[in-house]
DNA sequence: ATTCTGACGTGGG
DNA sequence: CCCCACGCCAGAA
């Protein structure tokens, strides 16, 4: 029920569902939305959704865990701090037990 | 209108 | 295993 027509909506909506202390890839988002492949336009979309408090952008990393848009956050470190907030272990910006915690948006289709 | 870049991913060598 | 190149689409110069 994607009321939003635009792309950046949808991963909005998407990345609101990451629920706490879980994370996800950018991949795993745009293949959700069906534009596989396109996954930087989900990173960009993110990027405006820098205005909405409600898109936990700092729950979605890259396909490795590797935390590829800490560098947009502010400092140098915030989005691991969010993040081992919520009990996620990070090692030299990269996420610990990534397959564990990794969330697939295609659990909310069950 | 054209060109480049970008919070990625996949494939080939 | 590591390194390189290409594709995706949207926004800015």
């Amino acid at each position: 029920m994607s009321k939003s027509s635009g792309f950046f909506e949808k991963v909005y909506e998407v990345a609101v569902k990451i629920p706490y202390g879980r994370v996800t890839s950018y991949g795993a988002i745009a293949k959700y939305l069906g534009t596989a492949g396109s996954a930087r336009m989900v990173g960009w979309a993110l990027n405006a959704s820098h205005n909405k408090p409600d898109v936990p952008a700092h729950r979605v990393v890259n396909r490795v865990g590797l935390l590829s848009g800490k560098h947009h956050f502010e400092g140098t470190n915030l989005m691991e701090q969010l993040l081992e907030n919520e009990g996620v272990k990070i090692i030299d910006n990269q996420i610990q037990n990534f397959n564990i915690l990794f969330w697939d948006p295609f659990l909310e289709l069950i």
